[in-house]
DNA sequence: GCAAAAGTGTTGGATATACACCCATGT
DNA sequence: ACATGGGTGTATATCCAACACTTTTGC
């Protein structure tokens, strides 16, 4: 994991120089969850005059000189939303010069899942919730191109890996999987085909029986077989 | 493009304590091009004693206080490779405490591609060259890492988007273009499929004529349609 | 005329889409 | 018995993969 520095002429002194060490390192992450058949996102409260007032963006914070930028993740997650199970990748990173009215700050933006239960439960802080992706206006700093880049990756994925675990329970009905399909995707899916097609792919297996929704039929539970989020074959259309 | 510095309670004074710009940025790139039908890589010597010695990795160097990640990487590569033209995009970040014996250095890694013709018109500098992606031995650093990173996101982008034009000159053949695809995907493909597929999506278009090969009948030259890496409707086994 | 690379169509199988009704349960 | 959500099959169109010979040119 070592990057070169001066390599060539092998300037290893240059790393105690002062001045090449300008940059504030930080992550910037946008959590999203399935909430009432629809995305949602995560927002704290951002408030810091005179720049911004009153504003809301996705949470994050600076990261440690002994921690790595996923370190960094977990401890704001923590820190501001009690959040200790997620699944998250890495997104991109901006090196804007100009980025930060307040410094040089070089930000690693993250994109992270939860399930809608686990979303529910969090006990969060005032001012701090869930917003439905579709009803957000413009948020703090650039923040809004890293929303759009997280749901632009959840989006791809969604096809070409079994990514969708990490939006529900263990188990769950297909009904359930496919609101989390819609809600990502932004669009009604064809019930018959998205069941044939999941099951099909033999990447979810039935198991026992379900009551919960209070009214209708109950549906039957299902599982995803792998253990983890795992590239597919095809599963295109939906 | 702003990462937020300890929100919620706002320290724009954190920035300027020390401790917290702990952090070397850099860049290493992956500049991959098509020679011989075949993917290669740029690769440069590295000689670090003790920790490095006779080793070979990718190009990349310092960011500085004034340049974005994307400035280093173009400075970097005229500087080391006489290289101005070339398309890029960053693939991921590392961050790892002890990535570098030397001290903590961030990397930001890129992909980076270049036409054939334009990789053979450069001069390099003694020990930098392009080595055969299959015939790559251990390199420095997790250069390894980064290189696989970006043979998968070229494999990925391949199918969704326009990105071989990267690879050829502005005018080329279509026997050209299969084999940029067949050099990237390290596997052959069904000549009158390819053709059939790539003319239907509409992304190249045909013009003149051509002489060149001195040897067999020659080949009608085509162009990309669009002006950019654009993403295609489908186009999945080719 | 021969060596080399360009160019060209068809067919069978698989996959995707569109579409409407019955079932199990709680109240 | 009714309201609610769960669960099922078929027919058509489209896309994909496999496959071999003829054409144009330079020597």
């Amino acid at each position: 994991m070592a990057a070169s520095i001066e390599r060539g002429n092998a300037l290893a002194k240059v790393i105690d120089r002062n001045e090449i060490r300008f940059a504030v390192l930080a992550v910037d992450v946008a959590v999203l969850t399935i909430l009432d058949w629809k995305l949602h996102v995560l927002l704290i409260p951002i408030h810091l005059p005179p720049e911004i007032v009153h504003a809301r963006g996705l949470p994050g914070g600076l990261v440690r000189p002994r921690e790595t930028a996923e370190d960094a993740v977990a401890r704001h997650l923590a820190e501001r939303a009690g959040l200790e199970d997620y699944y998250s990748e890495q997104l991109l990173t901006f090196s804007g010069v100009e980025r930060d009215p307040r410094g040089r700050v070089v930000s690693v933006a993250h994109l992270a899942l939860v399930p809608g239960h686990v979303a529910r439960s969090l006990a969060l802080p005032e001012g701090t919730g869930w917003w439905d992706v579709e009803r957000i206006g413009a948020l703090a700093y650039d923040h809004n191109k890293i929303l759009e880049a997280a749901r632009g990756r959840l989006r791809a994925k969604l096809h070409s890996t079994t990514i969708a675990r990490q939006l529900l329970a263990p188990r769950f009905t297909l009904s359930e999987l496919q609101s989390a399909y819609e809600g990502v995707l932004g669009r009604a899916l064809d019930k018959r085909n998205f069941r044939k097609k999941l099951i099909a792919s033999g990447i979810v297996r039935a198991t026992g029986r379900k009551v919960q929704q209070a009214l209708g039929r109950p549906g039957r539970l299902y599982r995803f077989t792998g253990s983890a989020v795992e590239p597919i074959s095809i599963l295109a259309g939906t």
